[in-house]
DNA sequence: TATTGTTATACTCTATAACTATA
DNA sequence: TATAGTTATAGAGTATAACAATA
């Protein structure tokens, strides 16, 4: 893609500019209407990995996650601490800790995609359903090959 | 916006990882791609925010970029010693520092948009041209109300 | 008294290195 | 010898508070 002559490029017209931007004001939201639960978007991330994928080690989950192993320590001590998963040795191999969500952990994960749907939705207020579904699928389009290889 | 019980929801379809993750790639192509330039993404929004505010004080430019005055004076300390932009003491208010491009950063602006095209391409490149332009609409949209007031 | 740029400082987030216990 | 979890530590990024010059 070259350089268009005719439209004069601005900062609010970058792509990484939108991009970064929605994702601000998206944390923003999250942070909003997940506060009365307790927890961060990155901690309902986890919640709903776990939920998916139960059970999973510590070092699984960071890696679906994106985030390094001493990184995931403290969000695992987070969320343990707030009672919502809880560390359990594997007996298959002991160096592991496997993750499991309490009933208080189902629950608070349920509440928490209500929240993160509200959320979305007022990130997306002006889009019609059909365009918010569009750009779900463009997004997921252009984010289906590994990051984390 | 209520959870659908028909769709499980997975993190890979959660609309603030998809946002995030694409963030992500495009800063790490950018990177790449601004890297023989000598200059970051960042540093390249400030270029052209001068560019097509051209007189701006360190405040005002902060303020269009999202970040604080005492984070922009380092930023254009970088710029200033790469040789990119000058600071002139504004003759009608001396306590401010008017930024004006240097000719080298005029031309490094001009190679750096061509070079963030190329980032912008690749992470969009199983996109036709329509799709790209209907992403960036609907971006658009969403992000069109001021997020610093 | 308020504002611009600056500096010093603190806080957050994250990764790297080193340790332990297990394999 | 290698790996999972942990801890201590360091680095990047950013903001808050205090200061000098100017309004």
């Amino acid at each position: 893609m070259t350089r268009d002559q005719t439209t004069a490029p601005q900062l609010h017209t970058q792509l990484a500019y939108l991009l970064k931007r929605a994702v601000v004001d998206l944390e923003r939201l999250h942070a909003e209407h997940l506060a009365p639960l307790g927890i961060t978007g990155r901690e309902l991330g986890v919640l709903l990995l776990l939920h998916t994928h139960d059970p999973q080690s510590q070092q699984q989950t960071a890696a679906h996650l994106g985030v390094d192993r001493t990184t995931m320590v403290a969000l695992v001590d987070t969320l343990e601490t707030k009672g919502l998963l809880a560390r359990r040795p594997d007996p298959t191999d002991r160096r592991r800790n496997v993750l499991d969500l309490t009933d208080h952990g189902n629950t608070t994960l349920l509440q928490a995609l209500r929240a993160s749907d509200d959320a979305e939705h007022h990130l997306l207020t002006d889009l019609d359903p059909t365009e918010a579904t569009h750009l779900r699928t463009l997004l997921t389009r252009i984010t289906h090959t590994p990051t984390h290889p």
